[in-house]
DNA sequence: GTAACTAGTTACCTATTGGAAACCAGTTAC
DNA sequence: GTAACTGGTTTCCAATAGGTAACTAGTTAC
């Protein structure tokens, strides 16, 4: 009984990471979404922030991003035409995923680069 | 001024960001966690809650894990060996991030399905 | 004319990820 | 002996992710 209930509260939470990661996965998804949560921007701005993100990586996440609804692309006919990118409703709902996330890479930086320190590859065991 | 700081929270949270997705990045990392917040669990056991997975990638994927400090690996000398995989401290230090992954996750799904749960594969689309 | 700015696109290539199937080794049961 | 259980490894292949460099197109400034 008991074991039912947690295998199955684990499959619903397998199948709600898996959801979730197959929107936000990848190098350059993140990334994008931290340097927007920094108000709009174009896209030079927003190459700019990611300094080694290629226009190529670039233009096809933030196509990505807009058919999943998690940004906008609006284009103003301005006299050289520029393109502000934003965050939707649904790009804001990952703000506190993101405050963890980042908070989590600090705290993990912090313990492979504070505490013990042993060289990368040697793992000792056995 | 003003600008400056912006800019250089931007890098920060964008640093913290990649620390972050280097190590949790990937199709099968996160779900293997997921699997071993229900318990410490042998290779046989997650490789069940993960159906889709190859042994190869399940082994590949827990021995970079173990590398990374997020997880640990107990032999027992028992008479058909078993393998037990635990969360270390570090490992557990991911639930804040886990919880609002999930949240977020099943978020998305009810946004983009119209508000009704739906059958776990079948997503209707176009 | 050229150069530089806007925002990308395209073609080509490599590297990483992931999958299928077979295999290995030790132990238990029959 | 064979089969089945444990926990993987190995090989070979396909698909995807990502990188580099060149190119497009419209406008402004010189």
């Amino acid at each position: 009984m008991e074991q039912t209930h947690r295998k199955e509260a684990c499959q619903a939470k397998l199948r709600a990471s898996r959801d979730a990661l197959e929107v936000i996965q990848g190098k350059w998804r993140i990334p994008i979404i931290v340097s927007l949560t920094y108000g709009n921007k174009r896209f030079g701005e927003i190459k700019k922030d990611i300094e080694d993100i290629s226009p190529k990586m670039l233009s096809q996440e933030l196509k990505e991003l807009e058919m999943n609804k998690l940004i906008s692309r609006t284009l103003y006919d301005s006299m050289p035409v520029t393109v502000e990118y934003a965050l939707t409703p649904l790009g804001k709902s990952l703000n506190n995923l993101l405050q963890e996330l980042l908070q989590w890479g600090i705290h993990f930086r912090t313990e492979m680069t504070g505490k013990e320190r042993k060289l990368p590859e040697v793992v000792e065991q056995e």
